[in-house]
DNA sequence: GCCAACGTTGGC
DNA sequence: GCCAACGTTGGC
């Protein structure tokens, strides 16, 4: 192991499907996308801590309200390209599944166990850290394996 | 469409 | 450095 190395983290993406939804991502295929026009610090601070590699859940906000796939960091953190401020960096995004079938907000309120996401205590959060149970714990309501 | 939560800005 | 005003997000 290389200073540095971490097992593998998860994460959430925060979209609201009429800018950018699942369907746009999984067309920009195995390219993905930059996760760009993120201006809130704790949401860029969470992208400077993605690795390559790390997985995330792509979330529908606004009307659908509900986890729909899996995305994969596929670039780590870099000047958003949709500014010239040096403030803000994104990373790049590819989509990796969909879930079999999406995972609500309510169902994820309802779960004793997921009761403290950023998704339920922090709504505004853009960007936000899942934990490996949480993580393990949708991907069973949403049907796939972890 | 409304409103609560919360982050940011700017005056002092 | 505080705090009021304001803007934005996102659930309901």
């Amino acid at each position: 192991m290389e200073p540095g190395d971490r097992l593998m983290a998860f994460w959430l993406f925060k979209s609201e499907p009429s800018t950018w939804s699942w369907d746009d991502q999984v067309a920009k295929g195995e390219e993905g996308e930059e996760w760009d026009g993120v201006r809130n610090y704790q949401a860029r601070n969470n992208m400077r801590l993605m690795r390559a590699g790390d997985r995330g859940f792509f979330y529908h906000s606004q009307k659908e309200k509900a986890v729909v796939g899996i995305v994969e960091v596929c670039a780590e953190s870099h000047q958003d390209s949709t500014t010239e401020d040096a403030r803000w960096d994104c990373v790049d995004i590819r989509a990796v599944a969909p879930l079999a079938r999406p995972v609500t907000l309510a169902e994820i309120k309802e779960h004793p166990d997921l009761a403290e996401m950023a998704l339920v205590k922090n709504t505004r959060l853009s960007v936000q850290p899942v934990s490996e149970a949480e993580w393990a714990i949708i991907c069973e309501l949403g049907g796939i394996a972890p």
